[in-house]
DNA sequence: TATTGTTATACTCTATAACTATA
DNA sequence: TATAGTTATAGAGTATAACAATA
């Protein structure tokens, strides 16, 4: 269809190529994050405030929707939804009343739990075809990408 | 803030849990697919059937839309705007009047190669904090995972 | 009768400006 | 006056059902 980019000579960039590609084999083979998004019942700004809170705990709501790019007008609905869903509580900010804070429940965390259990089912039944040769060496390339990504930033 | 999974004995979902604990850390620290197509001007439906187009060559709407996963009436609106935008033409199939087929133009391309670019470009910026040895290390851990992942399937 | 694509339409999510209250 | 959050509202994207054209 189109033509190909000639593989860059320079040694960083043809990491740069490489990383670029695995990505796209991520995306298309083991874990499309927007297939995934599509298959819960929340949209997917809802799921986003409710990861955040869970690992950033109690946080103002104006920082969530920093964070993640949503505008405030657009958290009222969001935060609504999820204080009525039993997902998140929202209380005034003691030292400073124009705040409010909102923190996930422990039914955010079962939620998300359950989610991540349905994505490793998944992840496990993608990867189960490759003999174990393979797995092991899936192991260590894993284990050895993860370790140098920690160091970036 | 949640208490943690303990990590599984079994082989296979520890192997499991390291690749969804990489797919985490490379959303948040390479490359977020949400953010990206938020900087795109075009909607992520339209820029998804481009990229399609471009791979899979000249496609019936249908086929784009079932594989996309993007309901039929609204294949309308999107091929309306790729077509006005000169990103694809589209026309009847010979063989079939009732099929419309869309194919991508070589705009398409050049549009689609400059994304490319320009999200190298954030990888490079990345991995370059990173040593000459870490560099090395990455290079090698991500050919032997993809080498790996181009096995699934 | 079955399939391809469109039209019509209601619904959801999002973006912007103007507002209230606190500081 | 500046900031946090809300209200009001218009617009963009999506989903569903009914339809016309072709097989």
């Amino acid at each position: 269809m189109c033509t190909n980019n000639p593989n860059d000579s320079n040694k960083l960039n043809s990491l740069t190529d490489n990383l670029y590609k695995l990505l796209l084999t991520l995306n298309k083979k083991i874990f499309n994050i927007q297939d995934l998004m599509k298959k819960f019942k929340a949209p997917g700004s809802h799921v986003k405030v409710l990861f955040y809170l869970v690992h950033h705990g109690s946080s103002p709501i104006s920082e969530v929707a920093n964070d993640l790019m949503i505008s405030k007008p657009n958290m009222t609905p969001i935060i609504d939804k999820l204080v009525a869903d039993g997902f998140i509580t929202r209380y005034y900010d003691p030292n400073d009343r124009r705040v409010i804070r909102v923190e996930a429940t422990s039914a955010a965390c079962d939620f998300l739990r359950a989610q991540e259990i349905k994505i490793k089912e998944n992840l496990t039944e993608k990867i189960s075809t490759l003999s174990i040769e393979d797995l092991d060496k899936l192991n260590s390339s894993i284990q050895q990408l993860s370790d140098i990504l920690l160091k970036i930033q």
